[in-house]
DNA sequence: TTGTAAGCGTTATCAG
DNA sequence: CTGATAACGCTTACAA
């Protein structure tokens, strides 16, 4: 079969038609005119045969089938999305793709959109609401379906520009009374209180935070304080750190702590799971007992927290259930199914382990 | 200001047109008709506007900027694509997004491209060229300028589909002579043999391989295996596990690996840092001194690696700086550059620590 | 079952 | 400096 039907078809199409404005450049694309010559049919049919096999005879389909073939045919579907006002691609917006805590949220995320023929765009903002707010607008321009936010806080243009699109937005990892339209997500205030109370619960009457720079986490650390000295009547010591959590600034923290006299023995809340492996690992070198002297709590439950040694006590929440949940929620919606559930609070679990 | 000039403007507009196919559905979507109105000029010099402000006079830019906030309006990238055929998008596929040795990667190729105004749609293959394949149609659709594949083995289906659309391709984290078209990486095979010439150098006599189910570590394993044998006369023990790497995994492989009576003393080559760690933990837990007894060296060098105790002796491979040369590469290419290396190895490192 | 025609919202070309 | 006008490659009526 010749492998250039397209040219051989161009002379068939006789007199010399006038030349359209690009001289077909590279051949970067065949196109569903290109494909319906070869296979004998006009170009409707062959978007037919493409989106609604049932609607063309099957001989006709066959031949289509084999034209694609021999042209290598690839849809458009950046015209298709112009024509049709769908572009089946949908947004996401994550503060960073090397944690894993967001990225396998988005994972399961894009399983459950994929499934359903979605593409996701993804991007990071790095925790910051202006980067976002730049973001969300490169985002709307290639007109998605609908769009994912992590976050329950955006500039006020990007809430305006959201609402504008009129499209889903589901805001996950968070909750919130006013979402800008569905939200999923768990309280992270009230998160910090539980640890409070477990670590009150569990005999510690001393207690510290060591938080990265994230606003959710500074909230739950927040809580944590609050109810803990409400609790236990004691100071709590808190650390902030500048930047993101790791491993390493979790040591550091430890070491902090230590050496600075102020805390010598109790409980210590970390913001994240990588932290507190950090403390874990600071407090072994330095020889103090964990739990005995200095209790370590984390947040995430990552898939390392069982396995660290001691094994990590740490808070749960379900990531890949929350980014299969946003998905459904979305895809409810674009499947015109009027909103039901727009806040859906998936909560967390404290997990006891051996290190609190 | 009319919140709505839209409205008013078509009132100036005048006479009954002929109404269009849709009836304008939701106010889904501004677009530079409605803007050129408000502002008093055409359609086309909001293009300009937007595209090239020189080109216009000042007072109509103001007046165009104008309309554009009382607007809220978004461009249309999917139109603006299918206008001049470039879409200032570029597809990426990694195996993992939620491995931090390919997020770290990505994001400082999106990091690059970014800088250039270009938007990276990201998707993971899951390992599996199937997949990939099926991936790289998806994303073809979707008329990428450029595209970039973790690695050098693609089905023969997908690669002809990348050669026709007759865009830059950048494969990374591998290196072969023969690329698509590009190629940033450096080699596995070498990697592995440089580990086992490093082990035999540092005294060890036995040896044993830690394995995820990924093409690439095992072409290590192999190597270092081979070479490992051939230097020092003694049988590689291997173990291969059948998923990703973990934490979990790497304690798991460690007990295997001891309580098979097989191995007792010797070097661990671990195909990923986090194995390596689970590795060290286990060996810990164990009471089995680390580097005495049992020698364990990871892959990635991983932000943790240094903090681990004993701090992990690994493999760097500098992905950031991988990701960024990717970048470059394209963009180089997108400018309309000759390709001039198109096969760059930024080789790796062996670095030294506490664990072997 | 298949085809014709119009239009999606831009950019590129060509005039003025 | 500004404006018509023709594509870009599809999908959606509407007709045959």
């Amino acid at each position: 079969m010749d492998r250039d039907g397209a040219a051989e078809q161009s002379g068939t199409a006789g007199a010399a038609e006038p030349r359209t404005r690009r001289n077909r450049p590279t051949g970067g694309g065949v196109t569903m005119e290109a494909v319906g010559r070869l296979a004998g049919v006009s170009q409707v049919t062959v978007s037919r045969a493409l989106n609604d096999p049932s609607k063309v005879s099957a001989e006709t389909l066959r031949r289509i089938e084999e034209a694609i073939a021999t042209t290598g045919y690839v849809p458009n579907a950046v015209a298709g999305a112009l024509a049709s006002s769908r572009s089946r691609l949908v947004t996401a917006l994550v503060p960073s793709i090397t944690n894993v805590v967001y990225s396998s949220l988005v994972k399961s995320f894009i399983e459950g959109m994929r499934a359903q023929g979605y593409q996701i765009l993804l991007s990071e903002t790095g925790f910051d609401p202006v980067e976002e707010e730049a973001l969300i607008a490169a985002h709307l321009s290639r007109r998605p379906d609908a769009i994912l936010l992590t976050g329950i806080h955006h500039t006020a243009k990007a809430r305006h520009q959201l609402l504008g699109a009129g499209i889903p937005v589901v805001e996950v990892w968070d909750i919130t009374d006013t979402p800008i339209d569905m939200c999923v997500g768990f309280s992270h205030s009230e998160a910090g209180r539980r640890v409070a109370d477990f670590a009150v619960e569990s005999g510690y009457s001393v207690a510290a935070t060591v938080t990265a720079a994230d606003e959710r986490a500074r909230r739950r650390a927040r809580a944590f304080t609050e109810q803990f000295e409400a609790r236990a009547g004691r100071t709590v010591t808190t650390v902030e750190l500048p930047g993101p959590a790791s491993l390493a600034e979790g040591r550091r923290a430890l070491a902090t702590l230590i050496e600075s006299g102020d805390f010598t023995t109790g409980a210590v809340f970390c913001s994240s799971d990588l932290l507190a492996h950090g403390a874990l690992i600071e407090l072994h070198v330095r020889g103090i007992a964990v739990p005995g002297q200095v209790a370590v709590i984390g947040f995430g439950d990552q898939d390392f927290a069982p396995y660290t040694e001691p094994a990590l006590t740490t808070v749960s929440v379900d990531r890949t259930e929350l980014g299969r949940r946003a998905a459904s929620a979305l895809i409810a919606r674009l499947a015109g199914e009027p909103r039901k559930d727009a806040v859906i609070n998936l909560g967390y679990q404290i997990v006891r382990r051996g290190s609190a």
